[in-house]
DNA sequence: GTTAAATTTGTAAGCGCTTGCATTTATTTT
DNA sequence: AAAATAAATGCAAGCGCTTACAAATTTAAC
């Protein structure tokens, strides 16, 4: 390929200096408008593209953010990381992924490889991080938001788990369960599924239950994982007449096992998921779950990380709403 | 926060030169053994961290790929994009990762917001690309592999997505079925969805049928799109005895409305799909597929991409197997 | 013990852009 | 119309690192 064009060469076409190509390209409105025709035009002849890196060092801006999931092939977070990312293409940003597949190391690696990239800002899920990680931000001078779940130490934006938690359990004690069965995903390093757990636990410690360790059954994030718990959780005695699961995947698993087994849902087991994704609409019947506005998660999350950019003071939590949505795979248990 | 540490810092703590240290940590074995230990020790001492910006811009590499993919929200992407990223990794690369929602001119901005961001190499999905696009390739000079499709304009790790589709209707043909319907996503802008279309019709010329027009059915490539796809193929006169689906998302939607309707699968309808997600194996009746190496997608562009980036010649076109997995979901037509 | 060859190091010139400051040009004010 | 003010532009010094090339050191060869 010819010699790459730069900026320089673009100045010399448009008879101006380097500053103020520059400056068409940055700050558009401090140049005479006849100026920055003709700039703009000598790019567009040139075929000009600005060289990332040497802006990034003259300026100290990338206008990249990093972003670290736990794991990218899991619709959840595959949805918030879109919105995300289109969120913050409206402002010109553009998204650095990685994932680390629930591995602390991986992530403090990845967390690592980002902020050398030079991110501008990084966005982590959860709270749940290891030391270093938690050192490496502390050190690093630039915002670092928080997504899924609120955490005092950093700027976060997420639900409250423990209520959405409750709030399901809440349904199915108000439907008059008592033996309730939770499928969870790992809780190791997953502060969200730890949440969840305690807010059933709560539920059910308002009303004098208790949950029993044998009643939780912790999966891996899949339909297999739900199947698997489910069937642990029949082969109980007393068996459970409601599964709560940490999300609409697990309880679509858990749906799918249970007709297997021929119980009949929602008669003979309620089940109920967390996320509302367009499978727990789509079967039969209908999975009972709670609502959670991924997409403004990701929203939200972009316009925080904006803000904070441009200096303007943002909230420490933001906490989204959540909705309860009742169909059918929940009713009062049998007599 | 304080200043930040720079390469000079270390240098003078560890008594050596600026050049000495960049080597360390570019080529270590240049570096006599006692000295490269000083200075590692006055990296780590002083929690050195260097500036990607700078590098990048000095030596003209970044470390970093790019990847547009039409669609994060959709797992299959989710699955390949993963194992690429999991992959470059391994080989101290990050992944850059953009969406375009299915609309080329986001997909061109994608890419110029990657090549400035000065990525060191580009996959795309496909061989559908806006001309600017192409263009932009050609100019840019640095290593681009498309995936998914092969194509012959740019190297390429894909499947064979007419044989894929083929291979599914002869197997249900051999099956004895004449009328097919087929459940699509939308083939603009999507030459996997057109190859696929073709690869039937291919197929059943084959026996001398004909795939009619109205027997495709062009959804968007979700669960509902399936449902859609199906209740509109069911209102023909006469309906299909067999529908093919685009994908397993698809194909498990069209068995949901098809189970809604009333209508035995696979008794009354064969319905089948391909990618084999983990949907098609757990779903009644688990659906006939194909099977697509998907990660070994991620892998194979990844080693192709180190390659090129090393100045190894790589292959044109990387083919990768696929494996027909005849499950429950297709039987003979009713006499 | 020299001298030649191989290995390590240091010097310093960029990489392509942004931006503070000085200078020029345009606009207002008196 | 001159002076004062505001707006637009150019100059040039970096941003933090890599890497030719030259210089210094070590090792090998005779």
């Amino acid at each position: 390929m010819q010699d790459r064009i730069r900026l320089e060469d673009v100045a010399s076409l448009a008879g101006v200096s380097t500053a103020t190509v520059s400056r068409v390209l940055t700050r558009p409105h401090m140049v005479k408008e006849s100026r920055r025709a003709s700039v703009l035009q000598a790019i567009s002849i040139l075929g000009y593209v600005p060289d990332g890196s040497a802006r990034a060092l003259a300026s100290g801006r990338t206008y990249t953010v990093g972003c670290v999931v736990p794991f990218l092939d899991q619709a959840i977070f595959a949805k918030s990381t879109q919105a995300l990312q289109a969120a913050l293409l409206q402002h010109g940003y553009q998204l650095l992924i990685a994932s680390h597949e629930y591995s602390q190391e991986r992530e403090f690696e990845a967390v690592m490889a980002l902020q050398q990239r030079v991110v501008d800002a990084l966005v982590l899920v959860g709270a749940d991080h290891a030391p270093q990680t938690w050192e490496a931000i502390a050190q690093w001078g630039k915002p670092v938001i928080l997504n899924w779940s609120c955490d005092a130490r950093l700027p976060s934006v997420g639900f409250d788990n423990h209520a959405v938690a409750a709030a399901l359990a809440e349904h199915l004690l108000a439907l008059g369960h008592q033996r309730i069965g939770v499928i969870s995903g790992h809780t190791q390093h997953n502060d969200r599924a730890r949440a969840r757990i305690a807010g059933v636990r709560h539920a059910m410690a308002q009303r004098g239950l208790t949950l029993r360790p044998e009643y939780i059954c912790e999966q891996n994030f899949n339909l297999s994982g739900g199947r698997l718990g489910l069937a642990q959780l029949m082969a109980l005695n007393p068996p459970p007449t409601a599964v709560l699961c940490g999300n609409d995947l697990l309880a679509t698993g858990a749906l799918f096992e249970a007709q297997r087994m021929g119980i009949a849902v929602p008669q003979a087991l309620s089940i109920c998921g967390i996320d509302n994704n367009e499978l727990s609409r789509e079967v039969t019947p209908a999975l009972t779950t709670v609502d959670l506005p991924t997409l403004e998660l990701g929203a939200v999350t972009a316009g925080q990380i904006i803000k904070a950019l441009e200096g303007t003071p943002i909230e420490q939590a933001h906490l989204l709403p959540f909705t309860l949505l009742v169909r059918q795979s929940t009713c009062p248990p049998l007599a």
